[in-house]
DNA sequence: ATCTGCGATAAAGTCATACGATAGAAGCGG
DNA sequence: CCGCTTCTATCGTATGACTTTATCGCAGAT
């Protein structure tokens, strides 16, 4: 019998001394602490914060090369990359974005990202979706009923949900921008936390997705995921736009509650 | 002057030691040598194939966890990943599912993405292109015209083509698909050498789907596009139904020229 | 004076070794 | 047959030494 490990959503282990530093170094590049210049907090960094050894320095260096957000170079140092080089997909790179200040740039990036992907995922899953398939979405569907509106296994049933029709579509390399959107979908539910009427007036929609895929009706399916989406943005839009406006502080807490 | 290093499409060096290892155990578990059980090869490769250090090793093994094709835990080893996990879009590993088989059904998978990612980017690249986005397009193009219908510079300027209309289309994380899609891109280009007739017959698609652009004509931009992806698919299909009906390792040896 | 080339040098890369921690297996006793 | 103890394999971390690589600067040649 396989146990699916539900907590731990990124494959870097954050409990062990290289994912620790690994993170550290990855959020000051990130937030521009570090720019595309040499990484200079190595040695420092190893003696202040926490001395840890050459080896971990290292490893956690390996992690953040194979992400892209820095390029070793033998003589020349070790440097942070520039953005265009950075997995922006990859699940942990997202996580990382998490702990900087949540970008409405890329917020935006990322929503347009879901745009263009969602509807099209959905469509797929309309056509290809198995029983057992709908048995998930619909679960999924029934969790985001239950719970309180911003219920912690509300979220997660959202985010089930989304992730569900994107495993109907049958699509390996589509199915890797699901992580993506997730933390989108994540990320925007903690800024919409305390808008409860936008939540609850999303729930038809989804049921309405839902039924379209059930009904394998790809266009309905596609166009009714386009709106969902649609909606998602322009609620996170205005709650981005009163969390800036009124108190910066807050965002950083309810990034703390995650 | 800074100098664009264009010689090396992934982060990863692969002349280093620990790069080389990387690869062999990715092409390992992509090409299934090795399950989603445990490790074995660890040992053993190091003694038998070329013995590296345990340092060696262990910085490719966090390559390969960074990219979610192996999860080490604590005590119990360093196990395969399941395919779901894997970071298909990873630029290296994409690279290195070149060097496995090309799987029919994941050149199909990343085509469909091609297939609702390019004409999005094309309809956002009309709307916000500057004229430096188009002059570097219009290069481009003018390189596929020049050159001889499958060399190398005539590839690169394909290449060059769409990823320029992902830059004009300004949107960060939607530019991290564009290494996804010049990957796939590149194989196919690779499949289809020596069917003239398809490369020039695309000639004029290009040019229609870059003057939509030069209109800021998002809807013709996207629709262009979307011809353009469908018909590489299918002469990419047919290539690869000649290839793997006549002889197999054909594939090998092209790969081989790349 | 500019260019060429070679050596000094700094940083990453590699190796060998050692120790701690613990999950999982093996062995032991009830 | 079951539960406890012990044992071992394997990962994580630390340390010191050596190798490789590429940059920089100086010296010599053109």
């Amino acid at each position: 019998m396989r146990v699916r490990d539900f907590s731990r959503p990124t494959t870097l282990n954050p409990d062990r001394l290289f994912g620790q530093v690994a993170q550290k170094l990855a959020v000051a590049i990130i937030t521009g602490r570090v720019r595309a210049g040499e990484v200079l907090p190595n040695e420092d960094d190893l003696r202040s914060e926490i001395s840890v050894s050459r080896t971990a320095y290292r490893e956690a260096v390996k992690i953040l090369t194979a992400k892209g957000l820095v390029e070793a170079r033998p003589k020349s140092g070790t440097r942070a990359a520039p953005r265009e080089r950075w997995n922006l997909l990859d699940p942990d790179v997202l996580s990382w974005h998490f702990e900087a200040d949540p970008n409405e740039k890329f917020i935006r990036d990322l929503f347009e990202l879901r745009r263009f992907v969602e509807p099209s995922a959905a469509r797929l899953a309309a056509q290809r979706r198995t029983s057992a398939d709908i048995a998930r979405i619909e679960a999924a569907y029934r969790g985001m009923t239950e719970g309180a509106p911003y219920a912690e296994a509300t979220i997660r049933a959202d985010m089930a949900f989304h992730e569900a029709i994107f495993a109907a579509a049958q699509n390996a390399a589509l199915q890797c921008l699901a992580s993506a959107v997730i933390a989108t979908l994540q990320w925007s539910l903690l800024l919409k936390t305390g808008d409860e009427v936008a939540y609850v007036e999303s729930l038809p929609d989804h049921e309405h997705v839902l039924l379209a895929i059930i009904d394998r009706d790809g266009d309905l399916a596609s166009a009714r995921m386009a709106g969902l989406v649609i909606d998602s943005l322009n609620t996170t839009l205005a709650s981005l736009g009163t969390h800036v406006a009124t108190e910066a502080g807050k965002i950083a807490k309810i990034k703390h509650t995650k």
